[in-house]
DNA sequence: TAGGTTATGTAACCAATGTTACTGTACACT
DNA sequence: AGTGTACAGTAACATTGGTTACATAACCTA
C-alpha cells in the first residue's frame, strides 16, 4: 500500500500523515462496474483514489439517472467527505468506471487530521473546490447545451478517462448517463458518424477525430 | 456589529473567534439589487450573512443566466470560500435579493481560523455540505423537472425567501432566472392563474395557494 | 446452420419549449 | 388628457427531444 500511496500523495502530504494513512487505511481493488456507494447509505469510510476512475451518478425518484462527473487518481469524493462530516446519507451513487485501486480511510480520522495537518486541510479544501466546479460544469452542460453538444462532450471525456479511442458502451448505456433515450442517442451518433468524427460498431464506438 | 453577529453566530462560534471576527471584519449593508460578486473577479473577503438573502447566479458564454440558489442568514458563500482558498476567480455572480446585512471577513484569516478553531472548521464544512446539496437540487430541477414544475418551485422558494405572498418580478425577470423565455413563462403563469394558485398583475404576482 | 437474443437503424409521430410577431394595457411623464 | 414605454396576452410556427413501432444486423448457443 505504501508505494501506491507515495506515488499519488507522496509530495502532497507530510510524512507523518502518510504513515498514519498506511496505519489506519485499507487498500482495496475494485473491478470495473462494481458499485461503491448507493444513494441513501451511511458512509463509514472515505476513498483516496490511487488509479482508475469512479463515476458519480445522481438519480431521481422515478429512477432516472444522470452522470455528474468522474473521480480520478489523486482525488477523493467530496460528496462522501461531506456526508462523513455531517453524519448524513449519501446523495449520490458511485460506480467503478474502470478497474480501480483505492485506499479507504475511516471517517473517525477526518476531524482529527483536519485539525492536525495543514496538508490534509489543503487537500480537503481543494477537493471541495474541484467538486463544486465539476458540478457547475455539469449544470452548464444540462442548462446551456443541446443534446448533440452534450454527447460530444461525453465521448471526449470518456475517451480521456479510459485513455482509449474505443468506447465500450451501448447506445442505451450512453442514454442513461445523459438522461436521454436510446433512439435519440442513436440518431445523434449517426450524425457524428456522417461527419466523420466517429465510427459506429456493435457494442463499441471508435473515436476518429472529435 | 457585535449584536448582529451574536444574534446569528453567537451560539455557533467560540467567544474568542467572535471577538476576532468583530476585530477584523467590516459590517456592511447592501440594498436589494446590488451586485456583490461578478464572474471572473478575484475575491478579497468572505461574507457572513446577518440578514436578508443573496441570489447566486451562473452565466454561460452567450450571457444566458441561471439561478443556482439563495444564501440566507447564518450562511456564507462556499463558492467564495472555495475561491479564497485556492486563489482562483469567481465562477458565479452574487446579487442582493433583498436588503442585506453582512460582515466581510478578510481572506487572510481563513487558513488561520481553520487551523485554530474547531467551530470555524465545522462551519466551513457544513457550509460546503449545504452548498453541494443546493447544487444537486439545482441539477435535479433542470435535469428531471419540466418548466411548469420548476416555475412552481421558483415561486414557492421566492415567496419563502422574501417572507411575502407578493412576488415583485416581471415575467421577463423570472424567465432570466429559469433560463427560459418571457413568452413561455407568461404562458405557464397564466395556467397557474387558471388553476387558482396565483393572481397575475403588472409587475407583481400574488400567491394564493401553491 | 437454425433459432434466439441483443444492439442498432429508421420512420412517423408527439410533446415541450422556444421564437416571432402582433395586440392590448397599465403606468409614468409632460 | 395625450403620448411613450414597459409589461403582459396570445396565436402561429419552428425546433428539439422523446416515444412507438418495426426492420435489420450482429452475435451466441445448441
Amino acid at each position: 500500500m505504501k508505494e501506491e500511496l507515495n506515488e499519488n500523495y507522496g509530495t502532497l502530504f507530510e510524512q507523518e500523515l502518510l504513515d498514519e494513512i498506511v496505519r489506519v487505511g485499507t487498500f482495496k481493488e475494485v473491478p470495473e462496474g462494481i458499485k461503491l456507494i448507493e444513494i441513501g447509505e451511511y458512509i463509514k469510510s472515505m476513498p483516496l483514489l490511487i488509479s482508475g476512475a469512479i463515476k458519480i451518478l445522481r438519480e431521481d425518484k422515478d429512477g432516472d439517472e444522470l452522470l455528474l462527473y468522474y473521480l480520478e487518481k489523486g482525488e477523493t469524493c467530496s460528496m462522501t467527505l461531506s456526508c462523513c462530516m455531517s453524519q448524513s446519507i449519501s446523495e449520490i451513487r458511485a460506480v467503478a468506471e474502470t478497474d480501480t485501486k483505492l485506499i479507504m480511510v475511516p471517517v473517525q480520522k477526518m476531524e482529527e487530521w483536519t485539525a492536525k495537518y495543514k496538508s490534509w486541510r489543503n487537500f480537503v479544501f481543494e477537493s471541495y473546490h474541484n467538486r463544486l466546479n465539476e458540478l457547475l460544469s455539469t449544470i452548464d452542460s444540462i442548462a446551456f447545451q443541446n443534446m448533440d453538444e452534450r454527447l460530444l462532450g461525453y465521448l471526449k471525456e470518456k475517451s480521456r478517462i479510459n485513455e482509449n479511442k474505443i468506447i465500450h458502451n451501448t447506445h442505451q448505456e450512453i442514454a442513461y448517463d445523459l438522461h436521454s433515450s436510446r433512439v435519440v442517442i442513436s440518431r445523434l451518433l449517426k450524425k457524428l458518424e456522417e461527419m466523420g468524427k466517429i465510427e459506429l460498431h456493435r457494442n463499441f464506438i471508435k473515436i476518429i477525430q472529435l
